[in-house]
DNA sequence: TAGATTGTTAATCGATTAACAATC
DNA sequence: TAGATTGTTAATCGATTAACAATC
């Protein structure tokens, strides 16, 4: 069996979007017989070369002349990426943060099933979020390995950062999506994390946007005088 | 004046991310008189040739055996970014998600300002989240030109999605962050949209994770048979 | 000055793209 | 078979790391 570290990273990534791509492409009415990598590549703003690429680390292969099974390469993904059909993780934040999320991403859609919430605004028996129930995070060792998560999302308030991680760690989550912007790594040794710093992000848009200045009374004002004028 | 598109995406980023640090850095009691690639470099866990190499993309030395002069880069950094020192962006999404970003992200301690919000469930004169005007997704392309915005994070419903770009576009906004999961970029031409895919960031921490299945009775029943066995 | 650290050139590493023989 | 598309090797591109002369 093929050992899925050993595709690069970056690979390790778009084989993750295929899955939900291909995930989307099952459930949806027109049932395509056969995908080219052209397409996946058109659909997805990839080049096909870098899909056949990717797709070649699959224990599966494509029809040359035809293009790609699409039921054949998710159980594939699916298989390679240690996934299954409903894969649990947890969720970790403000009570507000998890129901919000909830509508913007709604993980079921994507083959992914909250497994349990946890927020420190909660002590007792929490209620639920939908159908999930939410834990006070004290709870995290003791809910989670009976549930067999191994990923989590994090997004509580910032103070409540390291204690959040220590709680996973002992409840054996190895890998975590953190979207609560911590500056520096501190997350226990030996744990994986996945920082999505909405900050930085946005920093780095504003360079590479031409700045606007407040504009004062025509939009002709705008012109001259961008910081980064080359 | 050196231009910023002349820097690595990579190194944008990460430069990005000094900025949060050094604005960090300035506003903490001890008032460091100098600082070297080496400390920046274990604070943020890169390495320290690397933030030399960044750093010397800045209009500004550092100075040999001594480090770099904290308010001196920051302001360097500043420029650079095309920042200013309250940055301005908008914010679109669920007025749910828009009340927890401010608690998960709070934006001001990293020297960004949320100008405005928006909602698509505001119609008429929205409240107000914080200090922030919440205003219908319409008023998009009236709002933001007076208030100099360029760059905006999105986290509406998936539905809105397009819509809320289009008005975007429109008000003149070039640099969107997307949190909500879309699998295609489906964005207006010449529009820069950095995409954060929760989904596929869970499904690649998935795979990096040693599989566990849901412990059955003892902690050593979770051994062999694991999806990616080498 | 001596010690420390910068800025940059050269070497390495990794990932993407080009090209094409294999094959359905 | 002829046409189309795969899987992979070789070439390119870009980013990181190593090394070290310049210099505070």
């Amino acid at each position: 069996m093929t050992d899925a570290t050993r595709a690069p990273a970056s690979s390790m990534l778009r084989l993750s979007r295929y899955h939900c791509f291909f995930g989307e492409l099952l459930a949806s009415e027109d049932a395509v017989q056969r995908i080219t990598s052209r397409q996946i590549a058109d659909e997805l703003g990839v080049s096909d070369e870098t899909v056949r690429r990717d797709l070649s680390y699959l224990e599966m292969e494509g029809r040359p002349g035809a293009g790609y099974d699409p039921a054949e390469t998710y159980e594939a993904l699916e298989t390679f990426l240690g996934l299954s059909r409903s894969f649990p993780f947890a969720a970790i934040g403000t009570q507000g943060m998890l129901e919000a999320l909830r509508v913007v991403f709604p993980s079921e859609q994507f083959g992914l099933d909250p497994a349990a919430y946890f927020s420190a605004e909660v002590a007792g028996a929490g209620g639920r979020i939908g159908n999930v129930a939410v834990f006070p995070v004290a709870d995290i060792p003791v809910v989670l390995p009976d549930l067999g998560v191994s990923v989590a999302l994090v997004a509580c308030e910032q103070h409540d950062v390291p204690e959040t991680l220590r709680l996973l760690d002992e409840a054996g989550v190895r890998s975590v999506l953190m979207l609560t912007p911590m500056l520096r790594p501190q997350h226990p040794e030996g744990m994986n994390v996945t920082y999505f710093r909405i900050p930085c992000a946005l920093k780095a848009l504003a360079a590479s946007a031409p700045q606007k200045k407040p504009c004062c009374e025509t939009a002709s004002c705008c012109h001259g005088s961008t910081p980064a004028e080359s």
